[in-house]
DNA sequence: CCAAGAAATGGTATCGATAACAAAGCAGAC
DNA sequence: GTCTGCTTTGTTATCGATACCATTTCTTGG
């Protein structure tokens, strides 16, 4: 700093209020070593120039911003937004501020987003999902940043995960499903390697089911027509007794084509979704799904990673139960 | 700079290279003024060393960053999901990066969201609605940062708006449901003050019908199950002919919650929507709702304000025309 | 009233990048 | 060989805040 005359940030203030930049750096961040009159002063006079301090800068010179950053797969899905909104309010409580972006599904606009995120320096990383691309792993053992991982579970995290083990899900619905006497069941879903949660449950399933056919939509969706195009696509070839959806949202598209088939759901088909959305609670029949505690999980891993940047080592790997809500979309008990 | 022994970041790269800081620089940048053969050496050690770059030096060293804040109401409701993806396409395809968060409706968090993504100093803002805090509207025509405002309409806007007029939609609404013979509506929604698109909606319907019965559920929200529990309670003390709804979400509540009191729809009561959502498709009773340009709001809002961001002036505000969809909740024709 | 310690205040280097300018290298024309 | 003009490379100040340390001003007990 050579030049002392500046026209801008918290040059302007301090030449204003005729004291030091110091002075009025501590005032600002309401820190002590300074006294109250003086404090009051230089906000009083910050308010009046429309002074905004300027992040980079603070950034810059300490050595760990107050900034989380958080990736997600989609916007367009409801359930995300369940624990973000957690997973938010438990962090921003703690006075940091988060950035959030979305990857679409696509592990290399997750690597992109990370390596977006890394260069504001944040003071930790949360990520959905334990499948990254190779990367992604590397860079944040490397960078040494606390890091969450939610929805999905690895017992062997990038540093912290905090979500709900979907192979045990699949294989917890299937046991359920199964114990009702349904024998042909098929399931829903998106093509092999769009989204590895999904992979995972129908994994758990087929340790349950000896031959499920697995019946595939092409893109990624999560979106009521979907799973009506792909209910109506299922049985032209195909005689199930239960059909698994990708999620709540795929199962409830898919219940109106069955019926606008003529067929009788429970009696003649099953239908099973997951995730237990709010829609299932006025629905004349309720879905049969599975309740995944998502606001619990939101904020339990905030929790865990606030820990983890206030230096606590606690446990790294919690998966979450998730709870079989049976509806009227499938048979009360086994029949036969 | 006095010390050049830096253990970090670019000098770490140019010590290692054994060239200056500026030629690192520019072959991040991979602008011109450097050799080719010098600037794959450089990439090259830089990713051995997982070099990332510090945007926060690069902000601060910068007038102005490749950085757009965003503002929404919420997550939990995809109509903005809808929008959110048309804008954020098209503004990341021109190169810059984004920064959102939510307000929850509330005119206080805005602002004190406008005042941190100002404190980054992005080139650009966009917000949703045209209904902000007054120190919102001072703050960035001071700031004089190129902003968007979305999905509401307003002759005078800070910056730019591209959106909807809701009286109008709700005049529209109002007029062609008034066609089909309806004379006792109701309206549901949330109180008044919590969103401002839903009053003005309000408001275009008033001037339509005389006396329409406002009955107003307390909390903002978008469910499915307000609109149901708002159905029960509307019914207990009223007897309307047609019951427009804030959303869609809630109308299908609200529809579901008719069926159960045995009301036959549409012939005993009307339900109306607004958004035509994406469920909308697939329910064998498709509601009778407004269709909303979200996307082509997304997009368009997005490309005026990179024109404007590139110094074009162009027209200041937009409103997009909204659809009638009629639906089988209400009557096909007047049938007095 | 003074010494000693606490509180308030200020000067300057620093964080990591880029801009602006200066200098060096290099090709082709004469 | 030397001059001219273009490309390549390097040096240093700068962006706006904070940390560290030095200095000044206040308290308070003896």
């Amino acid at each position: 700093m050579r030049d002392v005359d500046k026209q801008s940030g918290i040059y302007a203030v301090a030449a204003e209020a005729g004291v030091s930049v110091m002075s009025v750096s501590r005032a600002m961040r309401g820190v002590d070593g300074i006294s109250a009159k003086k404090r009051d002063a230089i906000l009083e006079i910050a308010r009046r120039l429309n002074y905004v301090p300027n992040s980079n800068a603070r950034a810059l010179s300490q050595a760990n911003a107050d900034l989380i950053g958080i990736s997600l797969p989609t916007f367009a899905n409801d359930v995300f937004a369940d624990v973000l909104e957690g997973t938010r309010g438990t962090i921003r409580r703690a006075g940091f501020s988060t950035v959030i972006d979305t990857t679409e599904y696509d592990p290399e606009a997750e690597r992109r987003w990370v390596e977006r995120l890394l260069s504001w320096r944040p003071a930790g990383l949360i990520l959905t999902g334990v499948d990254h691309h190779s990367d992604v792993r590397s860079m944040l053992r490397d960078a040494k940043i606390p890091t969450l991982e939610t929805w999905d579970y690895d017992p062997d995290p990038i540093d912290v995960v905090v979500g709900i083990d979907h192979v045990a899900a699949g294989a917890q619905l299937g046991t359920e499903i199964r114990k009702l006497g349904y024998e042909k069941p098929a399931f829903i879903g998106v093509a092999r390697g769009h989204d590895a949660r999904a992979d995972k449950r129908l994994l758990g399933l087929r340790s349950v089911f000896d031959v499920p056919i697995a019946r595939i939509a092409t893109k990624p969706a999560n979106s009521f027509r979907m799973g009506s195009e792909a209910m109506h696509q299922l049985l032209q070839d195909h005689a199930p007794d239960v059909v698994f959806f990708l999620n709540d949202h795929m199962a409830f598209g898919g219940l109106i084509a069955a019926q606008s088939q003529g067929l009788k759901v429970p009696d003649d088909i099953g239908v099973v979704g997951f995730n237990a959305l709010d829609l299932n609670t006025v629905l004349p029949i309720p879905l049969t799904t599975m309740q995944t505690p998502r606001r619990v999980m939101g904020v339990t891993g905030a929790r865990r990673l606030l820990a983890r940047l206030n230096g606590v080592e606690g446990e790294r790997a919690t998966a979450l139960p998730v709870t079989f809500v049976p509806g009227a979309t499938t048979r009360l008990q086994n029949q036969r």
